[in-house]
RNA sequence: GGCGGUGUGCCCGAGCGGCCAAAGGGAGCAGACUGUAAAUCUGCCGGCUUAGCCUUCCCAGGUUCGAAUCCUGGCGCCGCCA
């Protein structure tokens, strides 16, 4: 078996680490436990989650043992962002925004066998907590000269917004559940995003002044770059979530399909679980023959599948050939057809109306106006034919299958219409 | 607390009392070219019942035939002094 450390690198997974020797070392000896946490600041994770969870799936089919920490009680504080203070959530909200995350990490690690995962959440041994306890027992770890240097921290202080108490103690807090998982797990390393790099050495700090036997190790992958310099895991519609409901699995097909060449075989590396051969392989395939886009296709349909399942990744694909099959549209059976729209945004109505009706109300542009000049620069499309006219009306003869009518706008915005009077 | 400055459309930023839905840049959208890329070029980029109308230039009043532009008060930000 290949060295997970050395695995992790060429995968460009590896940003940063404590003790990069030791932590091969305990590797090398025998499973880790190690755990990753998620705070539930939104009802679904996003891409940039689903990095820390393949993550933690690679690093326990290297034979180690994960624990899923969902932030219960974290997320009632939230950590401090760069440049604001954040709202707090209401506990129900949080609450359920914890089980709505441990639904979505657990599929993507194994609860069986000898190192089967761990769901935990930290709101167990914190919500016990006496503000007196806390203070005594735990606050009297922290230097606050030390926690007023951690990046997250000095920066907010340098700016206008400052920093709330509440956000401030977000490190000690984090700190603890590593303490408390070593404890109860043996848990000897935490991996995060190289953005919690503080709060994941304050956990080490903390275990190494209480536990002076242990030896605890921490590994931060790097933020994610677009060549083009735009954010990581967001589209023009907003960002990428693993929700179903919140990013449709065609929507979440399309950002792979749709990846950047430049960026293509890194996030190869970082999210395919295919072997090395195999990405090096798909990594030729696109410079020799970019337009074919062999990478991306095999990115989306793993990355798919993975998060959604097989079945709706067959329909996804099959919705994604039907969509941009040129034309034949008409052509499609009632089925494939249903099937492939249920993936794009629709709306139903009673009856028919003016284009540019349909164009606003089901989204695909912004107002009416927008739709009109949309049309006018010959950017709209129903049924795959250009609209002519501003006041275009479709006829029921446009309808397929009697029922429905594919919007576009420009190349890949689609959406579908319904019509549902009789 | 005092003095000065400033607040414009998604962001930055210009804006003589009428010709301002508001220069310019960025972002975004569409078109051409392509590979459902990138780069480049062109057009668009408040709303609507679209040759016209309506709502905008921090908020509330006021002056005026007419205000983003002037006045009063309020709020926010920036700088200097205390």
């Amino acid at each position: 078996m290949t060295d997970i450390v050395d695995e992790l690198k060429w995968r460009g997974l590896l940003a940063l680490s404590t003790d990069e020797d030791a932590l091969r070392k305990a590797f090398a000896d025998g499973p880790v436990t190690f755990y990753c946490g998620f705070d539930p600041t939104a009802p679904s994770l996003h891409l940039g989650n689903l990095v820390q969870i393949l993550t933690m799936r690679r690093i326990q089919q290297a034979g180690n043992r994960p624990l899923g920490l969902v932030g219960g009680a974290t997320g009632l504080i939230g950590d401090p962002k760069p440049d604001s203070e954040r709202t707090l959530n209401a506990p129900e909200v949080v609450g359920q925004w914890v089980e709505r995350l441990r639904a979505q990490i657990a599929p993507l690690l194994d609860f069986e066998g000898p190192n089967a995962a761990i769901m935990v959440n930290n709101l167990d041994w914190t919500s016990g907590l006496s503000a007196i306890e806390f203070l005594r027992d735990v606050g009297k770890h922290f230097r606050v000269n030390k926690m007023i240097a951690k990046e997250a921290v000095s920066r907010r202080l340098n700016s206008d917004a400052g920093i709330g108490y509440t956000e401030f103690s977000y490190q000690i807090l984090q700190s603890m559940d590593f303490l408390e998982l070593y404890r109860r797990y043996g848990c000897t390393l935490q991996t995060g995003g190289s953005d919690q790099w503080g709060n994941l050495t304050s956990g080490t700090d903390l275990i190494h002044r209480v536990e002076p036997d242990a030896v605890v190790h921490a590994l931060a992958t790097p933020l994610i770059t677009k060549a083009d310099g735009t954010k990581f895991g967001k589209t023009e519609s907003g960002t990428v979530w693993l929700d179903p409901e919140m990013t449709t699995p065609y929507a979440f097909y399309q950002f792979w399909l749709n990846a950047d060449d430049r960026d293509v075989s890194k996030y190869l590396r970082i999210f395919s679980f295919r072997s090395r051969e195999e990405i090096e392989e798909l990594e030729q395939q696109t410079e020799e023959r970019p337009q074919a886009r062999a990478a991306q296709r095999a990115l989306a349909e793993e990355l798919t599948t993975l998060v959604h399942g097989a079945d709706q990744t067959t329909a996804v694909i099959a919705a994604s050939k039907a969509l941009f099959g040129q034309g034949e549209l008409a052509d499609l059976d009632e089925r494939t057809l249903a099937a492939a729209l249920s993936e794009v945004p629709h709306i139903q109505v009673a009856e028919l109306g003016p284009v540019v009706d349909l164009f606003a109300e089901v989204g695909l542009v912004a107002s009416k106006s927008a739709a009109r000049r949309t049309v006018k620069e010959g950017g709209a499309y129903v049924n795959n034919a250009k609209v002519a006219a501003e006041d275009a009306v479709p006829a029921k003869e446009d309808l397929l299958q009697g029922r429905w009518l594919v919007l576009r706008r420009g190349k890949k915005n689609l959406a579908a219409v319904e019509i549902t009077g009789s």
